[in-house]
DNA sequence: GAAATAAACGAACATACGTTCGTTGAACAG
DNA sequence: CTGTTCAACGAACGTATGTTCGTTTATTTC
């Protein structure tokens, strides 16, 4: 009934985030309970404020982090990579998937629970992810501007390969078919073709749409 | 105190799906209550009763309408769609971006609270969804065996092409700089494009990924 | 016009929620 | 060894939720 033996703070922490973002995960933040949270952990209800202020904060902390994490990766890949031609929108595209693919949980909470934020936390989160957008739409534009794509409008056609990339957390599974590399190198085939400044497609002139 | 001048049933029970449609798109299910659904309507939580047994049945019949309406439309879509080459996938193409576009609310709800739904209603949604794919896939599969299309997977490229024309309802907005026919030609040729039967694209050479 | 049905109501139910509080005993700093 | 901090606890609070019930009056049916 009191202080439990071994027990140790940012161990405590770490179970909780972990747990949070499994049933948020599974269940979404409204429908998960912090009693179910509590026994997740094997605790009681009232010993998570020991570690996080509110329901709330839990679920921007989850979010939030997970955004900086992206955004660094992203940046760390993008440095890492070659200047040749489509070489940094490439490391970009395999990084969004590898990242999305890794960490399925983080990502769907990001997308799926952004609406369960207060306020000040959603435009926080907004922020953060116009930056990591702006940063494909801005290779989209480089590439653009060398001739190597076409590109009737780069937010848009930014969205859209996001989606795209984006929605591969919501199928995958790691014990599916196809292997992590398989499905990145699919996707970046799709998009880079998709792109690719070929000469345009002949419309359809059998068809009514 | 009693039943109300002028009331009647259908038509209080369109206001109460318009309504929860609404609602629902904007806070999400669980989020969402009867006390506000009732007030929206103006009417007392006990009266929706006399409208739908559960709040859980209202959803589903929110879903599983839309479900039954993309899949007729599809369905009316292709058999209306020539027998050109790509005719149909073009026509699968346009009408998916058409629906989901026209009625986000809808498509949204189906696509983020499908897991609100009770097991049994779950399993129904997902069968239709499979149908609905199913379409996509066949399409795809069709292509590719007459040779104008590549196709690493059919599932996954399916996948793939629903998730980023679903996408567009996540963030388009009737008052947007590009208006639905637009975002129909540039996804379409995106997707065709990247779907094209062409020489392999030369794989980099330059990055670490 | 009477009987049956439809569609609203107010009041209340049990339950669950997020959160606060004071307490207790382990872990740690000096 | 002592005093402080940390991390757990049980109990409870106020509020909100989905839903049920019996009642009341408009509308429809015969």
């Amino acid at each position: 009934m009191a202080r439990i033996a071994g027990s140790h703070g940012p161990t405590t922490a770490a179970a909780i985030r972990r747990a949070g973002l499994a049933l948020i995960h599974r269940h979404g933040y409204e429908a998960t309970s912090l009693r179910q949270l509590a026994a997740a952990v094997g605790l009681r209800p009232a010993s998570l404020y020991n570690h996080f202020p509110t329901k709330q904060a839990l679920l921007f902390s989850l979010i939030h982090d997970h955004m900086i994490d992206l955004l660094a990766g992203t940046e760390a890949a993008l440095e890492a990579a070659g200047r040749g031609p489509l070489a940094r929108l490439r490391a970009f595209l395999a990084h969004h998937l590898r990242y999305h693919l890794d960490r399925k949980a983080e990502v769907f909470i990001a997308n799926f629970e952004l609406r369960a934020l207060a306020p000040g936390n959603h435009a926080a989160v907004i922020g953060l992810r116009r930056r990591y957008e702006g940063l494909l739409i801005g290779l989209l534009e480089e590439e653009a501007a060398a001739g190597r794509v076409t590109l009737p409008d780069a937010p848009v056609t930014a969205y859209a390969v996001l989606a795209m990339l984006t929605g591969a957390c919501t199928w995958y599974k790691p014990e599916g078919r196809l292997d992590p590399e398989a499905i990145i190198a699919l996707h970046t085939d799709l998009v880079l073709r998709g792109l690719a400044a070929a000469p345009p497609l002949a419309r359809a002139a059998s068809g009514p749409e």
